[in-house]
RNA sequence: CGGGGAGUAGCGUAGCCCGGUUCAACGCGCCUGCUUUGGGAGCAGGAGAUCGGAGGUUCGAAUCCUCUCUCCCCGACCA
């Protein structure tokens, strides 16, 4: 790349609406620009650099097996009607009508497609396993784009589906991914970590994500510095610290305006695990209570995937109606409501709690023979310093960039689109599937995070836009003559021939972050000397301008087999 | 959708509360010329904005009022 043809338009100041770090770096380093809201044009440098990503992905996903193929992008209704998504989906599912009136969608992910492939193709068991995966564009209408290119409407994504006879099967073409995500990310030079995960609107199985610790992350990850326990929030669990049994008969007190655990465990004199918080929920056909130690929160996204989606916090009026009280007075004791408690109350059976009568609560209530709590649960939100459930070490809350998800899908989309095989029995049955996936262009700004430091960047070999970049400070020739040995070298390298000074050379090259600079200039040349720079390490090395282009093949070639897998 | 913030030249900003000869400005970038060249150069000259849009108030609106669009951030969803 001669830099006075390309285009490369950094920025000298941070855009107005860039906020976060990665965001910032690749506009201001030209990698993208903004089109609308979670919209992103990729410029060359962006494109190179998730043109290598995907080189990446899909060499790994070769090396299990996997078949490329490419789909198509928009669909129809049809399709989506028969999992039940094209309602699933809601206002997330970019929608259009086609000119003879046919509804149509944007296809935020694949399942149906390949599932259709596999109802049409697949016959017999005999030819399973398949794994099939493609590198397509995918729209969704997110509620909220952010942090630029991390969460977008329109994205790239490596997505996979495996097909087996059975669950098996299943847990192996899993394993297998497991294997070529981390070989993936570890060769583009991320600091991974798996977490176990919930599956979301995809399906019900087994799940796990891919994560990188990062500022802008959108999730928030549970690592156990003990032991291996790692746990998306989602479904992070901890073990309840041991509280105090409550002591105390069973009596009803006055407690005035006080609403809160504090509030009433301070005025009771008691704990806040002896106290019992009793959220009301409202449903389309009946309320729901849900119930956990005083001292705990509720997540609501556990509550969400055990109860569905259609759960809003009573209101006060709710409560009166159904409990007769007011929130902050509520009990699970002798109420006719559907009742679940959440596993840190089964360390005791006796507790304090609102007494469904505004102004007073209740301490001494029995949980087993007063409430009807259908059953224990883990609805709990699990915070750092919170007891590991494997080990007992205090878990330790990240936020984090989900870079891939895995996950097992089971028979929901081979059943609804009729993707079966016969079995050695001659019976049909309905494949076994898995779907992965891998977004592409958050992958790069991930990156970003991981590898932006001191107001430089200095991305891995494996996915940078140029290898080597020749800094030419008003020496054209021997410039040009290195460029063109590197080129010869098989390196890829960019020359920053424009007629600007050495400064803003340098800037720019610290924006866009190839890894490996040599610095041709008066100076060194004065001894025939020209400066080979590790940018990640901030090394220089002097070499003679003969070597220039074998000592930076060299620091190219140790850093690749390096990170090689 | 709830909450918060922002739209003024290609980019970043000031001006807005308190309407009017600093009201359309400043820095960067861009164009021309000369000088300069190891960390965002200097001097001189120049181009570039109906102040997000539409209404309104007023003798007069970037500035006040109403409506509206867009973007960003925090929350519920996901690669």
């Amino acid at each position: 790349m001669l830099w006075s043809k390309a285009l490369v338009p950094t920025l000298r100041e941070d855009p107005r609406q860039a906020e976060n770090l990665s965001h910032k770096v690749l506009l201001r380093a030209g990698f993208i620009r903004p089109v609308g809201s979670g919209l992103y044009n990729l410029l060359p440098l962006g494109l190179r650099v998730t043109q290598k990503v995907t080189r990446i992905i899909r060499e790994e996903m070769n090396r299990i097996g996997g078949q490329e193929m490419f789909l198509t992008a928009l669909s129809p209704r049809s399709l989506w009607d028969k999992s039940g998504r094209w309602d699933a989906f809601g206002d997330d599912m970019f929608r259009l009508v086609d000119r003879k009136g046919q509804d149509m969608a944007l296809c935020p992910t694949h399942e149906e497609i390949m599932a259709l492939i596999a109802s049409r193709e697949l016959r017999s068991y005999k030819e399973l396993p398949q794994v099939w995966y493609q590198f397509q564009t995918k729209f969704r209408d997110e509620p909220r784009p952010r942090g630029g290119v991390l969460r977008t409407r329109q994205f790239t994504m490596k997505d996979s589906y495996s097909f087996d006879l059975d669950y098996e099967g299943l847990n192996r073409s899993f394993n297998l991914h497991h294997e070529a995500y981390s070989r993936s990310f570890a060769r583009m030079g991320h600091r991974f970590f798996v977490v176990q995960a919930s599956g979301g609107l995809m399906g019900a199985g087994e799940s796990a994500e891919f994560m990188v610790q990062a500022e802008s992350g959108e999730d928030v990850s549970f690592v156990c510095p003990g032991c291996d326990y790692r746990a998306n929030a989602e479904v992070a669990e901890a073990r309840p610290a041991a509280a105090p049994q409550l002591q105390a008969k069973r009596e009803k007190i006055r407690t005035p305006g006080l609403r809160s655990v504090e509030e009433v465990s301070g005025f009771l004199g008691i704990e806040t695990s002896q106290l019992v918080k009793s959220l009301l929920f409202m449903r389309t056909e009946k309320p729901l209570l849900v119930l956990i130690r005083g001292d705990y929160e509720l997540s609501e996204d556990k509550l969400r995937r055990h109860f569905g989606t259609d759960l809003t916090p009573a209101q006060d009026e709710d409560a009166r109606k159904y409990m007769g009280a007011s929130l902050g007075f509520l009990g699970p004791q002798g109420v006719d409501i559907e009742t679940y408690a959440d596993k840190s109350l089964e360390g005791s059976d006796t507790y304090a709690a609102g007494a469904n009568q505004d102004d007073h609560h209740v301490v001494g209530i029995s949980l087993s023979s007063e409430t009807n709590i259908r059953e224990y649960l883990d609805l709990r939100a699990v915070k750092t310093g919170d007891t590991c459930p494997k080990c007992n070490a205090n878990l330790e809350g990240k936020r984090t960039i989900e870079l891939g998800h895995i996950f097992k899908l089971g028979t929901k989309y081979s059943e609804a689109m009729g993707a079966t095989v016969t079995d050695e029995k001659g019976e049909e049955r309905a494949i076994v599937m898995g779907s992965y996936g891998i977004g592409v262009e958050r992958s790069m700004a991930a990156l970003v995070d991981q590898h932006y430091k001191d107001d430089r960047m200095a991305w891995p070999v494996s996915v940078a836009p140029y290898e080597v970049e020749v800094v030419s400070l008003g020496e054209a020739e021997v410039s040009a003559k290195i460029y063109q040995g590197l080129r010869n070298a098989g390196i890829q390298a960019a020359l920053d021939d424009r007629d600007i000074t050495p400064g803003a050379k340098f800037a720019d090259a610290d924006l866009v972050g190839i890894p490996y600079r040599v610095i041709v200039g008066p100076r060194g040349l004065k001894e025939d000397k020209v400066d080979v720079k590790n940018v990640a390490t901030g090394e220089i090395i002097q070499v003679s301008k003969q070597d220039a282009v074998t000592k930076a093949a060299e620091l190219v070639a140790r850093e690749t087999k390096d990170a090689g897998i």
